[in-house]
Parts: structure tokens; C-alpha cells; sequence
DNA sequence: ATAACATATGATAATATATTCATATGTTAA
DNA sequence: TTAACATATGAATATATTATCATATGTTAT
């Protein structure tokens, strides 16, 4: 590690620690939290990720636009169902990088 | 990439979703991130990051609070003065992981 | 001991967020 | 085209969160 991961506050704009707060935003809810390591194991529809989660389809449906519209995860129509899935490999490292810190405590 | 890093929500208790939750919700506001950006730097001052946020001091006071309650951060007292600092490399693992994202769109 | 300074904290108000309920939209099969 | 199914969405309510203000606590120098 050189200098390529220091930051100065300088480098960043307002902006930019908007975007980087509202992308750790996205991740800071447990249901939100469970659909995406529901997805590490590959697409699921909502009927699917409802069941797995327990909870109400218009609840989960909520979530994933959230998800979506941040582009956490993408999602393709097959008939009537929606399948969703992760939309970068950015989500898994993110996502693994969090869990490896709880579980160092 | 073999399976290390693929996860099965079964793997996953309740509290350990709600834990990485907690621990992306800190992340998931601009002003908290403000100050871990800064604490990249080195360790800081209350007074010194108030400054460089151009926010006031009891504002700072809490979010501090809150990055120090969830071990985020860790604080010293020189004299008057408490000097923070970050408390961990998962915490830069984090911010970096997510920095990449947001710039990657 | 007291004044001056640095930081912390409790209460409040404004705002954001998540879930639920009801209903709308989109898709397929009959 | 209508019924049945899958998903999306708007409104409302409950809860959480943040910044501010006022004030308390802790530290040093006089």
C-alpha cells in the first residue's frame, strides 16, 4: 500500500461523498442485506426471494426497486415473473469486505 | 474465486445480517464519512475536524460518538483535546471498495 | 478555587425510512 | 376477452436519524 488508497479530503467533492454515503445507505438495511447475499447464489425471482425472507411481496418489491434504482441489482422479465439478480462483482466485495469485519470481533 | 466467497443465507443468522446492516448504516451517511475520509490522513482533533467540516461542534461530537460506538474509530486524550483515529484497515478496505464503486459508473 | 477552553450529551424538531394495505399494471392461459 | 397470477406502486403510519441548542463534564493554567 503506497499511496494509491490515502485519501485527502480535497480529492472528494460534496458530491462524491454524497454518492458514497447513499451507496453505503443502499447496504444499511437487513432486509436489503438479506435479498443481496440471497442473490450471491444467482437469480431469484420476487415470489422466491419473498418466501426465503418470510415477508410480504410488496415490501420486498419496495426493496428491490431500491435496490435497483441504485444499481445494486438488475433484473430480467421471464413471463410473469421477475428475475433479479446482483449487478457487479462490486456488491460481493462489498458485501464480503463487511461481513469479514463483524466477524472479527 | 472458488467458494470462499459465496454465501448461503443459511450460513447467516438474523443477528449477523442485522450486524452488517449496523455496521453499513455508519458508512451510510455523508457526514461520517467526511470524517473517516479525513482520519485517513492520520488521527484528527474534534476542534480540527469541525474546521475542515465547517460544521459545528456538537454535530461532530455525535457522529463521532456513533463511529466510536460502533469501533469504527478509536479516540486518545491529549489534554484538553481528544484525538481520533481510525480504528481499523477493514474500515479503509470499506471506504475504498465502495470508492471504487461509485467511480466506476 | 476559578476562569477559559475542549469535548460530550440530553432534548427537541425536522426529515428520512420501512412496512403495510389497497390497488394498479403486466403477462399468460383458457 | 376474461380470469388468474406475478409484480409494482401510491398513500399512510410508525419509527429512526440528524442537526441544533443549551448545558454539562473534563482539563489546564492562573
Amino acid at each position: 500500500m503506497v499511496h494509491s488508497d490515502d485519501f485527502l479530503l480535497e480529492d472528494i467533492s460534496e458530491e462524491e461523498f454524497i454518492d458514497l454515503a447513499e451507496l453505503f445507505k443502499i447496504f444499511g438495511d437487513s432486509t436489503r442485506i438479506k435479498i443481496l447475499f440471497l442473490l450471491f447464489k444467482g437469480e431469484a425471482n420476487v415470489s422466491a426471494i419473498c418466501d426465503e425472507l418470510s415477508m410480504n411481496q410488496s415490501a420486498v418489491s419496495h426493496q428491490l426497486k431500491i435496490l435497483r434504482t441504485s444499481k445494486l441489482v438488475k433484473a430480467r422479465r421471464a413471463g410473469k415473473a421477475m428475475y433479479y439478480s446482483l449487478a457487479d462483482d462490486h456488491v460481493k466485495s462489498i458485501l464480503s469486505m463487511g461481513k469479514e469485519h463483524i466477524e472479527e470481533d
